[in-house]
RNA sequence: GGGCGCGUAGCUCAAACGGAUAGAGCACCGGAUUUCUAAUCCGGUGGUUGCAGGUUCGAUUCCUGCCGCGCCUACCA
């Protein structure tokens, strides 16, 4: 509803001051929380007006204020020196559209997004850098989907990669095993561990000597024929692992629902109706001499082509060596970047070309996670052709990001462009201390270090399920100290909810941009600004209820239930307390709304924090069930229903559930 | 060298678009409830927002320079 309301109140504004000063160029309007409650519910700064409307601040927000008009909702309007408009919600308005649960729809774009996210190499097991990478992406997925818009969930598989290659060299080379070996292995639980642990040996059995890299590039080059051994063994490998990433990613309830293939690309030959329309736009150039002679060249993003002294551009067939971005190598493979060129162009519908599809994984929820085949099946849903994509993918490939969307524009797609977001976020580093708790030896240098890289190649870094069996036994260990009457089953589960509730939440506190250096000590920690901390003020809200023997969620369709009676304990002295609740409880969406136009999650932990908060606040504050007055009683457990429901969906957004106990 | 990003309390982080007294959590110190379970709450200590200029009514936020750190800059992905 806060939402709703300010948008309302800004286009009152504009209006006004559209009828009152015409002609004048009016600078863009403002609409903030004010810092606290007392002054009201929203700040409009009239400072920007001073200059283009020639009148002082405080004139104009009184202006404002005595001309604007009544507005359904907002109650009334003050002037705050040295140039603030302050405005208050009507409160009786707003109890009453909380009661009822109005949230009007607003006006938003149309047309399916495509969230890519997850992506991992199949060749190891997935860490914590791809748990925040999922966590992201999965809780970006169910923002659109909380704000009424239709998302495909893709994950993209490398599986012709050097990664995967890298194991497979692993299993042929060193351990020399044969392909039904191979395939008994594949069949084990954590066979990902396995290759995670592999994985590390190829890298050091490549340093230790450089004739044994020549087994990388014969198994690269035998991969790419389909019907080789090699191609089969890096199937089995690639495929295994991947359902492997599927089950530890469904442990913590993120799904897909198509997972396009590199090998797709390539043999459906994506990459050469790709190519073809490069080549004819002039997007891609080839070089007949230089370092980079004989291969196909793009101008790297970010770079320009102006011509020194002269100022003027030159033409694009002409780009210094250092901007040149190779697309396609002299032997005539295509890399990782071109693909993703064709891959783009797919999704947005502007290849030409369609993958085939058959099922894959079955949730227990009985969704179908497609996989891209060279032959599906018949039936399938239609995947790819959208209006918007978002990538998210971490920082450190925003150079290449950059360049799959100069290649559309370059092909003349900028309407495909303008909607192509790489969703950037970045990497989770351990700390020098969390590294030595692993047992890795640390240079002084790294020790002096406030973070380490992971790197999968040395097999350094902390495997996701090992950190959510981690967190699970850690939460079992206080849920049955607390709760010895429940089964063992039944604690298994109340932590379990826990241990993925602390997970989400750590991952998503964080902004983007910032590393996160992980340490075992703050991520198991179940107290603060935590998941936990949220999930147990939603578990005392209903013990209230349960106490009382009444439903939360049909509590305001008692008809002796009436919001007109909240307005006094909304609207009296010392209500700001009450209505600090209230007001947190209507953003909401406007907090979705604010995620997604800055695709940063962050937003909604500190939500659902907040409202936690107040309400642990509240509740210890004001007993209820022990309230003598029978109206205030109803008030107080209004506002309990109101903030747990709340809390509940901002929670449901960010993948958390709420245990029935803790 | 070039590109991108970061630097805020002892530690880990907030403060979207420039706005009112820069806020949390952890840690530390001191308190609270024989209650709807303390995974909680209340109070306290803790800041020249890396440094120096500039822009303006106003700068943690924008610009310039410097210092420090990270990532990218492969015919890897």
């Amino acid at each position: 509803m806060y939402r709703y309301l300010e948008q309302r109140l800004a286009g009152r504004l504009l209006e006004f001051l559209k009828l009152h000063y015409p002609g004048a160029s009016l600078p863009k309007v403002v609409i903030e929380p004010p810092p606290k409650v007392e002054l009201g519910d929203f700040a409009i700064p009239v400072f920007p007006f001073a200059k283009p409307l020639r009148a002082a601040p405080l004139k104009i927000a009184e202006a404002i204020r005595a001309g604007v008009g009544p507005i359904e909702g907002i109650a009334e309007m003050q002037v705050a020196p040295p140039g603030y408009l302050n405005v208050k919600i009507d409160r009786a308005w707003m109890a009453s559209a909380l009661a009822a649960d109005q949230e009007p729809p607003t006006s938003m774009a149309a047309g399916k997004i495509l969230v890519e996210h997850t992506s991992i190499n199949p060749n190891k097991a997935a860490h914590i850098g791809h748990l925040r990478n999922a966590i992201l992406g999965d809780t970006f997925v169910r923002l659109l989907r909380y704000a009424g818009r239709e998302v495909d969930i893709q994950n993209y598989i490398d599986n012709t990669g050097v990664q995967v290659a890298d194991v497979v060299v692993g299993f042929t080379h060193i351990e020399k095993k044969s392909r039904v070996e191979i395939e008994a292995l594949a069949s084990q639980p954590r066979f990902d561990y396995y290759c995670w642990d592999l994985y590390a040996r190829v890298s050091q059995w490549y340093a230790q000597d450089k004739e044994n890299l020549k087994a990388r590039s014969q198994t690269l080059h035998n991969i790419e024929d389909a019907n080789s051994e090699t191609a089969a063994i890096a199937e089995v490998i690639s495929t295994a692992v991947l359902r492997r990433h599927l089950e530890t990613m469904d442990r913590l309830d993120i799904e897909y629902d198509f997972l396009p293939r590199e090998s797709e690309i390539l043999h459906l030959h994506f990459w050469d109706a790709a190519f073809t329309k490069l080549k004819e736009a002039g997007v891609l150039t080839y070089e007949a001499q230089g370092k980079n002679k004989g291969c196909w060249v793009m101008r790297r993003a970010g770079t320009t082509s102006t011509t020194e002294g002269t100022g003027e551009t030159e033409q694009s067939d002409q780009i210094s060596e250092e901007d040149q971005k190779v697309i396609v190598r002299s032997n005539g493979t295509v890399g990782y970047v071109g693909k993703d060129i064709a891959y783009h162009m797919w999704k947005f519908g502007l290849l030409g070309r369609d993958f085939a599809y058959r099922k894959f994984y079955r949730y227990p929820n009985q969704h179908d996670c497609w996989i891209s085949a060279m032959q599906g099946e018949k039936d399938h849903p239609h995947f790819g052709d959208v209006a918007e994509i978002y990538n998210v993918i971490d920082a450190r490939q925003s150079e290449a990001q950059n360049t799959v969307i100069e290649a559309l524009r370059g092909l003349g797609h900028n309407e495909a462009a303008d909607h192509y977001t790489h969703f950037s976020y970045e990497m989770v580093a351990l700390t020098p201390r969390c590294a030595a708790e692993l047992g890795y030896t640390l240079s002084d240098e790294d020790k002096s270090r406030s973070y380490i890289e992971v790197s999968g190649r040395k097999g350094f870094g902390v495997k996701a399920d090992d950190l959510l069996d981690q967190l699970i036994v850690s939460a079992k260990h206080e849920v049955d100290s607390r709760h010895p009457q429940l089964t063992d089953g039944e604690r298994v589960s109340v932590a379990t909810q826990i241990a993925i509730g602390a997970l989400r939440y750590f991952m998503l506190k964080f902004t983007k941009q910032s590393v996160i250096a992980f340490d075992f000590k703050e991520a198991l920690s179940f107290e603060g600004e935590t998941g936990p901390y949220a999930q147990y003020a939603v578990v005392r809200a209903a013990s209230i209820f349960k106490k009382a023997a009444i439903d939360p969620d049909t509590f305001f369709q008692d008809s002796s239930v009436s919001s007109v009676a909240f307005t006094k304990f909304l609207t009296g002295d010392n209500a700001d307390e009450f209505w600090e609740l209230w007001l947190a409880a209507s953003k909401t969406s406007y907090i979705v709304n604010q995620c997604i136009s800055t695709t940063e999650p962050a937003y909604l932990a500190k939500h659902a924090f907040q409202l936690a908060q107040l309400f642990n606040a509240f509740y210890h504050r004001h007993p209820i069930l022990s309230e003598t007055d029978e109206s205030r009683k109803q008030f107080l457990l209004a506002t309990v229903a109101i903030v747990r429901r709340e809390l509940i969906r901002t929670l449901a957004v960010m993948g958390i559930t709420v245990p029935p106990v803790m």
